[in-house]
DNA sequence: CGGACATATATCCCTTTAGGCATGGGATAA
DNA sequence: TTATCCCATGCCTAAAGGGATATATGTCCG
C-alpha cells in the first residue's frame, strides 16, 4: 500500500476527493468547489495521480479528473479489520472482559 | 473528525493498531512487536489515547492498551462513499463514459 | 502569428512532527 | 527504604510537506 491514508491524511486532498465523488471535474470546477487556489489544487492532483487515486483525461484545453477506486480499495480494506470494534453494541469493556485473566507480563509472543 | 486519516498517516501507528487487533497489549508487548523504541511507542500510543483511538488501563505497574472503535468508524465511513468506484468491476472508463457528453467548462456548481 | 485562457511546475518559506536520548515518576518486591 | 521494573515526558534535531507567488507549457481563437 503506497501509503493511501498518508494521501487522506492532508484536509485539501481529501476536499478534491469530496468534490470528484460524483463524477469528472476540469481542475477550474475544482478550485471553485474547494475554495484552493489553483496551484495548490494542481499540486495535490498531481499527487493524487502519482498514486493512482485519479486519473486524468484531456478534454481541449482543459483537464478532467476522475477517481480510480483501487488505491482507496486498499484503505478501506485495511479499516475492516477493525469493524467488529464498533458493530454488535461493541464496548471496550466487552471487549476488556473477554480478555482471559491470567495475563503473563510481557512475553516475546 | 479530528483528523483520523491524520493518526492512520503514521505507519508506526497503523502497526501499533494492528498489534492491538486481538485484544488489549502492555506497552512492553508492543515495543517487542514493532521494534520501536518505548518512548516512541509511548508517544504515539498517547497521540491515539488523546484522539479516542485507544484507550488505557492501569494494572499493576503496567498499561494495557486496547482500541475503541469510535473514530476509526469515522474514516470508514467517509471511504464509504468510494466503494461504487471499485465495486461491480466500475472501472474509470465505464464512469466517463457514464457522464453526459455536453460539458460547460467551468459552471459554479 | 498574437493574445487570452487553462493548467502545470519551480522555488521559497514556514509549520508540523517523528525519533533519539535522557530523565522523571509510579508501582512492586526485597 | 532501596532497588528495580514499567512507562511517560521534555528537549532537541532533522526532515517532510503544504501554501503562496511567479513563471512556464499548452491549447483555442481571431
Amino acid at each position: 500500500m503506497a501509503d493511501v491514508f498518508q494521501l487522506l491524511a492532508e484536509p485539501s486532498r481529501r476536499h478534491l476527493l469530496e468534490a470528484l465523488r460524483d463524477g469528472e471535474r476540469s481542475v477550474g470546477e475544482l478550485v471553485d468547489r474547494t475554495r484552493m487556489s489553483q496551484p495548490s489544487v494542481s499540486k495535490q492532483l498531481r499527487i493524487l495521480r502519482d498514486s493512482g487515486v485519479v486519473a486524468v483525461r484531456p478534454a481541449g484545453r482543459q483537464h478532467l479528473y476522475s477517481i480510480r477506486g483501487r488505491s482507496l480499495r486498499e484503505a478501506s480494506e485495511w479499516l475492516s479489520y477493525y469493524e467488529r470494534f464498533w458493530q454488535d453494541g461493541l464496548t471496550r469493556m466487552d471487549e476488556v472482559l473477554r480478555r482471559e485473566p491470567g495475563r503473563r507480563p510481557r512475553t516475546k509472543a
